[in-house]
DNA sequence: TGGTTTGATATACCTTAGTAGATCAAACTA
DNA sequence: TAGTTTGATCTACTAAGGTATATCAAACCA
């Protein structure tokens, strides 16, 4: 990755959406003004050395030089990591099965819609954090509750859980990243089932 | 490596002379003034990624952004790169075993010069490219023939064709990085934990 | 529906990278 | 010793990055 600036660009917005981080965040992170960081990320800049590595920083990133022949090695390496994700198996599979649920839902919708919320799983999915178990259960029981009722109201209800997940997750990863505290088990914050 | 500026300016000035190239070819390769490299060598400038871009790609390098958790990973392959070197297992035998009689001599030595002769003889190890055997043979006999004579001519003699030696190399370098093409097997140490 | 967030732009100002070219001392070469 | 190479330094000029600040439309949220 990252040969032509062009790719640069993309791959700081690809790490910032994936820590959940607006650029407005970001900016607060690196020290560097919003509008430049969205100039930077349409690579309408040809930054310095000291911006990147700055944005680069505050993405858990570092500005390497790699020698040509060492590169699809490296390559290898990286890409391997991104798509391991920090979030846990469990996690992962609680997600994938959510999305599974709601993608059938969607199928046999009436005239529901359920494209802002597939929207948003997918969105969430992208976010490489550390997740509450406690808040999937809650969207996942809420996603259980639009099979019984198949209102529009129980889907907005949905969408909204998964709006306060991926806040939550953007708030950890911009507060500090995840260094390796203990997972806190269980913790229900205002359970509002229907 | 490459973390700060500093870093990254050591690392392409090291670049540079382990191709045996000087500021102004690599500015011709580059397309970058001679006096703009000093001052990035000298760590004199906040450079713009496409000038560091266009320099690492004169060098055979490429610029990369890395994942934190993949750094010491990658560190390692491009070590392992960097002391693997290009020259032959032959040559770099040969090399050594220069530089030891040399070092002998130098330790008895009564009002000789050693100095730069050694000093040549370093520099040479450093230089990544193709050596003329044939070369590396004459310094070796002309070395042998100090020995005998124990003459500052006979030093001098050797130091000559050092510095032919490395012209060859420093030239070959300059018209065309040997193109190696296959690279097939590299392995993935997991020397990390995050 | 009204208040907020987000990303993209625009403005004005200052700073500095980058270019082109010349010079110079020191080391190197013949 | 005379000629060349090398790297550092200087000047003058241009181009562009970077900052600070403010909008603005669109999406978002309550």
């Amino acid at each position: 990755m990252s040969y032509g600036t062009e790719e640069l660009a993309a791959r700081l917005k690809a790490a910032r959406e994936a820590k959940g981080l607006s650029q407005r965040e970001l900016s607060a992170l690196a020290s560097v003004p919003q509008s430049h960081i969205s100039k930077i990320e349409n690579n309408a800049v040809d930054l310095r050395v000291s911006s990147l590595s700055s944005i680069a920083h505050a993405l858990d990133m570092e500005l390497m030089l790699v020698p040509r022949k060492a590169l699809p090695a490296v390559q290898s390496i990286t890409r391997s990591v991104a798509s391991a994700p920090v979030v846990n198996a469990e996690s992962q599979r609680e997600i994938a099965r959510i999305r599974e649920m709601v993608d059938a839902l969607a199928s046999r919708a009436s005239g529901v819609n359920f494209e802002n919320l597939q929207r948003r799983i997918r969105e969430i999915t992208q976010i490489q954090s550390q997740i509450d178990p406690a808040i999937l259960q809650k969207v996942r029981r809420t996603i259980e509750s639009i099979e019984s009722s198949g209102s529009n109201e129980a889907v907005n209800r949905a969408a909204e859980n998964i709006r306060s997940l991926r806040n939550q997750l953007a708030h950890r990863a911009a507060s500090h990243e995840t260094p390796r505290p203990p997972r806190p088990a269980y913790r229900l914050e205002e359970d509002q089932d229907g």
